[in-house]
DNA sequence: CATTATATCTTGCATTGCATAATATAATAT
DNA sequence: ATATTATATTATGCAATGCAAGATATAATG
């Protein structure tokens, strides 16, 4: 059906707010600190489909809002990038956003567990 | 953290966006019909706060894109109710959700996995 | 010196969640 | 009767993010 590919399609755009945040957050939790190119290179590894346009505005807020901190470094030869770093407010926000993702996922196992 | 919980409930909200649309169509697929106030009860009683606010648009959404169907009935004792089923589309949607949630669950553990 | 590769930033649109308020009708109380 | 409460759905407007598309800047290469 090429309609319901359409509708997957909004879904699918809809369904990741959010979730790149928690991504992010641990990537950089388990990897230490990271630029956005190599960070998508991993995020794309990991299975996520994520471009440009999607991270750099990503990294940005939350690094206004300082659940990441930057700094440009410049190597001795390559161009300079943009290192980020979770800061301890990233680490708290990381540990909420585990429980919230784990109570809905809980709650969808239910939902999903049965006809009652 | 007051600042940190304010970020929590911002993303809290932003992380719902298409799950629920998942979570009503899991729950119908698994009760069968059903009418809005009920599966606010079914919803909530998963684990998951939804108000009618939320609901109530979400059910018109998905009926106008033809992934539910709505037919009144007015019982013999008690309000008229507008019921919701799942559509032949629905389905194939619901299919497709749980394709992509499960694509990204995998893609969640994989990150979380290691420091690699 | 032009071209390519690396790396980041900007703009605008489409979409949803939710608070708030409105509408309508059945059941109940005074 | 009629006012109040409970049930049930609908409408409006704001805030927030994902993403496509394009712009900017600099190092390496031909």
């Amino acid at each position: 059906m090429e309609e319901t590919d359409i509708l997957i399609g909004k879904w699918r755009t809809q369904s990741r707010k959010g979730f790149l945040d928690l991504c992010v957050l641990v990537l950089l939790a388990g990897k230490g600190p990271s630029y956005g190119l190599d960070m998508m290179e991993s995020l794309n590894g990991a299975g996520l489909g994520v471009s440009e346009g999607t991270l750099y505005p990503l990294l940005m807020r939350m690094t206004r809002e300082e659940s990441l901190a930057a700094s440009w470094t410049t190597p001795d030869s390559g161009h300079p990038r943009k290192y980020y770093r979770i800061t301890g407010q990233g680490g708290y926000l990381l540990s909420g956003m585990k429980t919230e993702y784990e109570k809905n996922a809980a709650a969808y196992r239910r939902l999903e567990g049965g006809t009652r």
